[in-house]
RNA sequence: GCGAGAGUGGCGAAACUGGCAGACGCGCUGGACUUAGGAUCCAGUGGGCGGAUCGCCCUUGGGGGUUCGACUCCCCCCUCUCGCACCA
C-alpha cells in the first residue's frame, strides 16, 4: 500500500494537524508575530541558518537545518530575548545559468519560481521567519551595494586583477577558488580542474591572513574541527627567504623560501620548481633546453594522472648552473624536481637532507652528499631527523639550540642583506571571477584613455542584462551583449568596455547577514544602527561543508567591512553549530541511489511538526542523521498521545488552581512533580549546554509517559484539587517545553487550554528547586564493585548508618559472611562498596 | 603519511566532573479491545546459565594499566569517518 492511501485510512485515528498546522500559521502571519525591530531595552539574539541556493525543492537536510534553527529562534523568544531570525535567498548560480541552457528558461524566471515555490515549503513548515526581511541577492537593490564594497576594495588594491595560473572547471566553462576545488576536482560538479592561464580578479584575503588565524583561538563557539580546517587551511609558517647566487652569473640569484634557517649549514643541493621563470635563463645550450621541455612535459602529464597519489616518485632533473650556499661559499647543484610546487613560498627550496625527509629521499636517490647539522640522540635511527638538538657541522652555529640558530642565522641574513625572517602562508588571494552570466557584475570599465576604472558610485547598480544568449560554449556571455559591454568612461567621458567577468556567488554569501539587519534600506550596504544591534549573528547553522569556504569568507569580508569604517564587528558568527548530513540506508540521499524522502510527502502525510520532531529527535544535530520512516511513525505517535491526553483531560485542567508552588500533600504527588521539574531541568540544560535535542526530546517524552502514569495513580485517594492542579502543571509544562519542537499542536493546545496569548509569548518554565527535594533516596550497594543490593536511606543518613544498614543487609551478607570487610567506601545519596580481602 | 573525531543491544541512540551500562524511540514477542487492524492500550525485550515472580555469570572494538570502582582516565593495537596531503 502506498504511503499516501496509508495516511488517509489512518488520518481518523490522529489529530488534525493539517487543519492545526494551516491555523496557526495563518494566524502568526496575521499576528506579524515574528517580525523584529531594534529594542534596546532587549537582549537581542540573532538567530541565523545558512539561507538556500534555490534549487527547485527543499530537501531533508533543509527540513534539519531549519528544525534546528526554529527551536533555537522560539526557545529564545520564551526567554525573553528579542529574536531576529531571517530568511533569504542565495540566487546567483550555475544552476540557474545550465537549466536555461538546456531548458531555454531564463535564469531570471527560472530562479524566482523556485524561489516562490520554496517559501511556500518553508512556510508550511511553520518556521518563525521574519519574512518581512526576505533579502534575495540575485535582485539589483542587493548585489548594487556589493559592486560599491567591490569599488572600495578596488581603490585599497584590496581588489585587484592580474594575470596568472588558475583552477579551472572544464565543465562549469570558468574559474574556480582554491578553496572550490576538492581532491582536484570542481566542488560544485566534480569535474577534474585543469590548471589555466588567465586573467582575473582576486580579492586579498591573504592581507587578513593573521587576524583571521588569531581570531581562530578567541571564538570559543565554534567547532574545533571547523577551526582546524581553517587554520590548517591558512597554514601559517614562519621562516627565512634569502638568496643563492648563481655561480658565474652576477645578478641572478635563486631566492629561496625555508622553515629551518639552522639548517643552512646542511644544504648540500637546491631545487626550482619546474615551472620556475628563472630556469628559462639558467639553460645554456639547446641539449639543456630539450631536456628541460621534456622533463616539464613530464611533470605536467604525471601530475593531472598521479595527483592524489600519498607517495609519488621524486623525480629530477640537474641544471648545468650551480648555485652558492652564502654561508660557506660552497658550490652546490641546482635542480628542478617535480616536488617542489611553484605555487608556495618562492618556488624554490634549498635542500638539506639530514633534517628533511623528502630531500633525504631526493639526494638518496641521486646519490647526492647528506650532512648532519643537529646532533641525533644516542639511541635514534632513522633518516632525516627532524628533532631537538645541538646544532653540529654548522659554523657558527655550533653548539646552539635549533630555536637559537634560527634566530642567527636570520641575523646573519639581514645584517648581510642577503635575506629576512619571512612568514608564509598557504592561503591564496580569493579568486572571485567567473565566466559566467547569472552572477553579480563586476563595476569595472576599461578606458583606451584611463585604463581601468571603477563605475560611478551614482550609476550603480551595474545592472545584469536581461537579453543574453546562453550557449554554455566558455567565454563570458556578457562578452556578447554589447548594449552591456559599450558604455562610457565614468572618468573622461570617452568610449569605455565593461568587464564582463561576473562575481563569485561566495560574495553575495559573504554579507547576507548584514543586509537582514536592515533589508530595505536604500542608503548603503546596512544601516549603522540596525547592524550595530543586532551584529554579530549570535547562533549560526549549517553544514560542515562550508568549514573553509563560505566561513572563511564571510569572515573575510566582515573585517573588510569593519576596516571600511561600517561595522564594528570582528567576526561575523559568535557561535557555529555544524551540522550533520541526513543520510538514509547508509548512505547521503540522493536521487541516483533513490533514496530520497521528499519533504512535501512527509509534511502532507504526517505534517511539520513530526518532521521537524523526528529530525531533532534521532540523532544530536552535529551527528548525520540516519532517517527511518518507522522512527518518523513513533514521532507522529507521540504527538498523538500528547493531542489525546491534553484533549481528554480539558475541562479539568482548566477549572484546576494554577500551580503556583502549589504542594502536594501526597506521596504520588511528590513524586509527579518532581518529575516535572526534573524534565524542565533535563531539557533546559540538553538546549542551553550542547544542542543535545534528542536527549531533551526524549526526557519529554518521559514527562509525557509519567503524566499517563499519574493520571492511573492518582484517580483514587488524591484530592481532586491535588490531582488538577498537577495534571495543570505537568501538561503546561509538558506543551511549554515541546512547544520549540513541535510549535503548531503545542500552540493549538495551548489555546485550548484557554490561553489566549501564543505559546511563544509565554516563559519558559522555571525550577522550582522545592520539586525537586527529596527525603530518601536509592543508594547501591556493592560487594567488590557488584551490584548487590539497594537500600533506601534518609538524604540525610550519616555515612556510618548507610554504612551500617549496607553490611546488615540481607542480601549482602551472603557475600560478606565468609570473607573479612576490608574497606567500605561511602558514596553519600549514591552508593556503598564494600571491599572484601580476597 | 600527518591532523581531528568516532567504535556501546537487531536498529537510531543515552550515561553531567570515574559511582546501578543500555534512558528515550524504532523493531520484535505476548496479551487486551476489535469484523479487522499496520490504530490504541498493557506487559516483555543486551547475551548466556540455572531447580526460573528469584538468582548467578558475561558484556561498551581488542589487549594491558591506574582505582574500592572505568563506556569515562593512561599506554599499546585494530577498524571506520572526516580534513590536509610533497606547503619546504
Amino acid at each position: 500500500m502506498s504511503g499516501k492511501n496509508q495516511a488517509e485510512t489512518m488520518s481518523t485515528d490522529r489529530y488534525p494537524f493539517r487543519e492545526v498546522e494551516a491555523k496557526w500559521q495563518r494566524i502568526w502571519e496575521e499576528r506579524k508575530q515574528f517580525q523584529v525591530t531594534e529594542d534596546p531595552a532587549r537582549p537581542k539574539f540573532y538567530c541565523l541558518e545558512m539561507f538556500p541556493y534555490p534549487s527547485g525543492r527543499i530537501h531533508m537536510g533543509h527540513v534539519r537545518v531549519y528544525a534546528i534553527g526554529d527551536l533555537l529562534a522560539r526557545y529564545k523568544w520564551m526567554r525573553g530575548f528579542n529574536v531576529l531570525h531571517p530568511m533569504g535567498w542565495d540566487a546567483f548560480g550555475l544552476p540557474a545559468e545550465n537549466a536555461a541552457i538546456e531548458h531555454g528558461v531564463h535564469p531570471a524566471i527560472w530562479t524566482y519560481e523556485n524561489i516562490d515555490y520554496m517559501r511556500t515549503q518553508l512556510k508550511k513548515m511553520g518556521i518563525s521567519y521574519d519574512w518581512s526581511r526576505e533579502v534575495t541577492t540575485c535582485d539589483p537593490s542587493y548585489y548594487k551595494w556589493e559592486q560599491l564594497i567591490f569599488i572600495k576594495m578596488f581603490e585599497r588594491g584590496l581588489a585587484y586583477r592580474r594575470r596568472s595560473t588558475v583552477n579551472w572547471c572544464p565543465s562549469c566553462q570558468t574559474i574556480l577558488a582554491n578553496e572550490q576545488v576538492e581532491d582536484g576536482r570542481c566542488w560544485r560538479c566534480d569535474s577534474e580542474v585543469t590548471p589555466r592561464e588567465i586573467e582575473g580578479w582576486f580579492f586579498k584575503i591573504t592581507a587578513y591572513a593573521d587576524e583571521l588565524l588569531a581570531w581562530c583561538d578567541r571564538l570559543p563557539g565554534w567547532p574545533e574541527r571547523v577551526m582546524t580546517m581553517q587554520r590548517n587551511w591558512i597554514g601559517r609558517s614562519e621562516g627565512a627567504e634569502f638568496d643563492l647566487p648563481v655561480v658565474g652569473r652576477p645578478g641572478l640569484k635563486v631566492r629561496v623560501f625555508t622553515t629551518r634557517p639552522d639548517t643552512v649549514f646542511g644544504m648540500t643541493y637546491a631545487v626550482l620548481a619546474p615551472e620556475h621563470p628563472l630556469v628559462d635563463q639558467l639553460i645554456a645550450d639547446e641539449r639543456e633546453r630539450a631536456a628541460v621541455a621534456a622533463f616539464r612535459a613530464d611533470v605536467a602529464r604525471e601530475s593531472e594522472i598521479d595527483r592524489l597519489a600519498a607517495d609519488r616518485p621524486k623525480r629530477g632533473l640537474r641544471l648545468s648552473a650551480q648555485v652558492v650556499n652564502p654561508f660557506n661559499n660552497a658550490e652546490i647543484p641546482l635542480f628542478i624536481a617535480n616536488y617542489v610546487l611553484m605555487g608556495y613560498g618562492t618556488g624554490a627550496i634549498m635542500a638539506v637532507p639530514g633534517e628533511d625527509q623528502r630531500d633525504w629521499e631526493f639526494a638518496t636517490q641521486q646519490g647526492l652528499p647528506i650532512i648532519e647539522t643537529v646532533k641525533r640522540p644516542p639511541d635514534w635511527t632513522g633518516e632525516a631527523y627532524t628533532g631537538d638538538g645541538l646544532k653540529i657541522n654548522s659554523g657558527f652555529l655550533d653548539g646552539l639550540t635549533i630555536t637559537e640558530a634560527k634566530r642567527k642565522a636570520i641575523d646573519w641574513l639581514v645584517a648581510r642583506g642577503l635575506g629576512e625572517g619571512k612568514i608564509n602562508y598557504r592561503l591564496r588571494d580569493w579568486g572571485i571571477s567567473r565566466q559566467r552570466y547569472w552572477g553579480a557584475p563586476i563595476p569595472i570599465l576599461y578606458c583606451d584613455r584611463c585604463g581601468m576604472v571603477p563605475e560611478k558610485e551614482e550609476n550603480l547598480p551595474v545592472v545584469l542584462p536581461r537579453n543574453v544568449q546562453l550557449s554554455g560554449k566558455g567565454g563570458s556571455p556578457l562578452a556578447d551583449v554589447a548594449g552591456f559591454v559599450n558604455a562610457t568612461c565614468p572618468r573622461c567621458g570617452g568610449r569605455a568596455r565593461r568587464e564582463t567577468d561576473t562575481m563569485d556567488t561566495f560574495v553575495e554569501s559573504s554579507w547576507y547577514f548584514f543586509r537582514y539587519c536592515s533589508p530595505s534600506y536604500d542608503g548603503g550596504m546596512f544601516e549603522r544602527a540596525a547592524a550595530e544591534y543586532w551584529m554579530p549573528v549570535d547562533q549560526y547553522i549549517g553544514g560542515i561543508e562550508h568549514a573553509v569556504l563560505h566561513l572563511l569568507y564571510a569572515r573575510f569580508y566582515t573585517k573588510v567591512l569593519r576596516d571600511l569604517g561600517l561595522t564594528k564587528a570582528d567576526e561575523p558568527f559568535l557561535a557555529l553549530l555544524s551540522q550533520g548530513m541526513v543520510i538514509k540506508d547508509g548512505a547521503k540521499m540522493s536521487k541516483s541511489k533513490g533514496n530520497v524522502v521528499d519533504p512535501d510527502d512527509l509534511i502532507r502525510n504526517f505534517g511539520a511538526d513530526t518532521a521537524r520532531l523526528f529530525s531533532l529527535f534521532a540523532a544530536p544535530p552535529e551527528k548525520d542523521l540516519d532517517w527511518n520512516d518507522h522512527g518518523v511513525d513513533g514521532g507522529s505517535r507521540f504527538l498523538n498521545r500528547v493531542w489525546r491526553f491534553v484533549v481528554a483531560h480539558l475541562e479539568e485542567i482548566r477549572v484546576a488552581p494554577i500551580d503556583g508552588g502549589v504542594a502536594p500533600t501526597t506521596e504520588e504527588g511528590k513524586a509527579f512533580r518532581r518529575v516535572i521539574h526534573d524534565t524542565i531541568a533535563r531539557v533546559t540544560a540538553d538546549i542551553e549546554r550542547d544542542f543535545h535535542f534528542n536527549t531533551a526530546v526524549s526526557a519529554i517524552m518521559e514527562l509525557i509517559n509519567a503524566l499517563y502514569a499519574f493520571e492511573q495513580a492518582s484517580l483514587d485517594g488524591m484530592p481532586g484539587s491535588e490531582r488538577g492542579a498537577l495534571l495543570r502543571e505537568g501538561v503546561e509544562t509538558a506543551l511549554l517545553l515541546l512547544g520549540p519542537f513541535c510549535p503548531h499542536v503545542t500552540e493549538e493546545l495551548w489555546a485550548q487550554l484557554g490561553h489566549g496569548e501564543s505559546l511563544f509569548r509565554g516563559r519558559w518554565p522555571e525550577v522550582d528547586p522545592a520539586a525537586l527535594a527529596k527525603n530518601e533516596v536509592t543508594v547501591v550497594v556493592q560487594v567488590d564493585g557488584k551490584v548487590r543490593s539497594r537500600l533506601t536511606v534518609d538524604v540525610d543518613a550519616t555515612e556510618d548508618d548507610v554504612r551500617r544498614l549496607a553490611l546488615a543487609d540481607e542480601r549482602v551478607k551472603p557475600w560478606v559472611t565468609t570473607n573479612q570487610v576490608a574497606r567500605v567506601v561511602v558514596v553519600p545519596n549514591r552508593l556503598v562498596n564494600i571491599v572484601t580481602r580476597r
